[in-house]
DNA sequence: AATGAATGAGCCTTCATTCAT
DNA sequence: GATGAATGAAGGCTCATTCAT
């Protein structure tokens, strides 16, 4: 009846496997160890086990999803850095889209439930993994804006672009998620692939930063010139 | 020891404050109606006596909160609908960042939770509620666009306009959300207000609406046109 | 919005009917006073202010159930002391189903009930209450068994009798107190009226007291010519 | 302070006989599976690990209860189906009177708080447990009435016998159920052993079986000309 | 080394009762 | 006198963790 017992290994990457699909769905809290054990063919006691309890389970299935999105999807999506700074930016938003709409990579749902929720046992991990990712899309977007630009600037467009890269994405892998019994929360498909959104997301933005790139001044004078008065964002007349 | 026994409103009121505070920062699982009711100043089984049991005063609070948000933030940002269609889109993204900055309003955070481990229980009202205000951001877009856009590219840039508003609030919403003892995910804080904020998405977006104006051809032949072969992005002649 | 101060008697007469019915339905501990007060139109501490507490609250249903049992069905069935034996055995059996099955009648539910589950409240009451009409049937079966039946098979016909009369009327009051979404235990109704029940009984009966009656020994000698052997029910041959 | 982690079925078991006997004098609701866990020497949350919650324990202890009396005591008496019917119904009769009396034997009396308080839960498992024994009851009453019966008079005498046979020790098994600090419903212990009681309830009820055999004409008929006007309840003649 | 039975803490909920109005 | 908002206790259930095997 007993299992071969050399499969300790087997097990233990087994137990992986299983904890981030369920982290990745549940989040930590509402994760159970007993859903995860399951999953994985193993006892109850196995992941408190193998892991010393659920919150190493839970910090070594972020380093797992990660260390897998990132084998699977290099951050510059196979773009060499010697080509065009337009080829490598889509080429990085290509890679970041791949990873989160792939289902069988949870690096994004585990940060994003532990961004809904935080636990703060991810904080450092997900820190130090992304920030070299997240270094050279910032390089990046400061080739592309040309040597005038403001250290804001560079900040601000890189956020643009990031936030496009996961937004149309995040509801598409909440209906994957979801357990089959709920109501759909958005109930149409998404109806574009990938590459579109991709292609999309990049002239957008290449466009955007473009514009930026144009005006010589910089976004803080840009906002005193715009919205003088402050919080008033009444029309004032056809300014 | 006993509270007054005025009017019953008062618990009631305190109890759904309390309630989107906790829900907002811990999601439905994880909140506890013990905090919630503590932090009401009332009993522990005055949740469940005032709103019938937890599931319930969840779907409340999100009635509560989005209620709130809309009265003090109108979508349209106090820009009225005859002025010209860039200053709306202004308006509606300073109207959307507002209230996902505003430390009290909870509507974003409640919605990010159930996004991220979904209940099922908020999934209509959720829809229901930000029905509208998508729609008019979308024929927003649309005028934008002008009449020859496609409904992909009109989807397609109101989805980068949306994602731009929230995606660079999430990390801040996080540190405020983050209880106190937690190593902070980001350490560096948001060094732009949100006026700056708007500003820069406005722009960012209103440039690339232009971008896919000006290009006559649909995203899809674009994307075919474009990327075949991979070599090339972008055409670069119009950058 | 008040009602009529003066209606102090009405509330309390309508919590008592409600309290019968949910009684008889649920037993004392199954009964909430909130469904009993909202039966009887009257506010969630109606019942525990006009009767003190939900103890008292039961008792005042067993005997306001029992006077309204002796009132609309006398024992003796309307079959006066002056006619035969058998005739007033017959109006005794009828009296006794007909309170039973009478669905406005709660004294048998509520006493089953306390004999299923004893709270020990109504032991006294109900053994008061009971005792005279008891005691007339066993007058009645010694009168019937003639002067030489033992105390014994006085007590034995009487219990014979009495058994028959509540027996098959069980699963009947069980089928219209179980709340509409049970499985029935009993899928068949009770295929015939009271009154055959009744006369059936009846005729049953006398024929079992005739035969008590006929054989002049004793139950206890009766008892160890035919089994003896004591434990032993293995058929001996014939005998 | 921990128990042997031997096989899991002892603890299993001791629950089971918990079960049964707090089921048995309390009902369902009443029952609380802390005194079933404290009676069984378990944690508070025994009872749920092992059976999965109050409902399925429920089930399982009918299921136990059952399995039992039938082992102890086979519903033919051990009186085989070659030996003449008035002796098999004696069988019969003590058979279910020894059930019921045995204080070990908890099948009556969980079925008998299911009758008075029904959850729904046991209303098939009853039906399909009691329905074998029932029916041969029915089939031996049919074989003493004879091939004139109509069906009628076999349900009625079936159930006259019946209900003779549970009759009697309701009180019984309500005394020893009661809690000690209660006032004894009944203050007389019942003064007859149980053979002597089914000696009784057999010569009772093969005499009114042979009453009902005799004449020829059915129930329902009799009633209508024993009854009609209120006056003779029984042929005299032949009593 | 690995198992799984068992535990204790905590959560949601119900309900009889009380008290200020 | 009568109301109903509020309370505290208790019950069923879940789950991470532990320990004897």
């Amino acid at each position: 009846m007993r299992k071969q017992r050399c499969d300790g290994q087997e097990t233990r990457q087994n137990l992986l496997v299983a904890a981030c699909e369920v982290f990745a769905r549940k989040g930590f809290r509402e994760a159970t160890l007993a859903e995860i054990c399951q999953r994985a063919k193993a006892n109850t006691a196995a992941a408190s086990y193998h892991f010393g309890g659920k919150e190493a389970l839970y910090v070594e299935s972020w380093r797992a999803a990660f260390a897998r999105s990132l084998r699977v999807y290099p951050p510059d999506g196979g773009v060499p850095g010697s080509a065009p700074a337009e080829e490598q930016l889509r080429g990085r938003i290509l890679s970041i889209m791949r990873r989160i709409i792939d289902p069988e990579s949870h690096e994004f749902d585990i940060a994003h439930q532990e961004l809904a929720s935080p636990t703060g046992l991810l904080a450092t991990p997900i820190r130090d993994s992304l920030e070299p990712i997240f270094r050279a899309l910032t390089d990046l977007v400061r080739e592309l804006l040309g040597p005038a630009a403001s250290a804001q600037q560079v900040r601000l467009c890189q956020m643009s672009i990031r936030s496009q890269c996961f937004g149309p994405l995040l509801r598409e892998r909440h209906r994957k998620m979801a357990p089959p019994g709920l109501t759909p929360p958005a109930p149409e498909p998404l109806q574009d692939d990938v590459e579109t959104l991709a292609a999309h997301v990049t002239r957008f933005s290449l466009a955007g930063i473009a514009a930026i790139r144009t005006q010589g001044c910089d976004a803080a004078e840009q906002k005193t010139r715009n919205f003088a008065g402050g919080d008033a964002v009444l029309p004032r007349g056809q300014s």
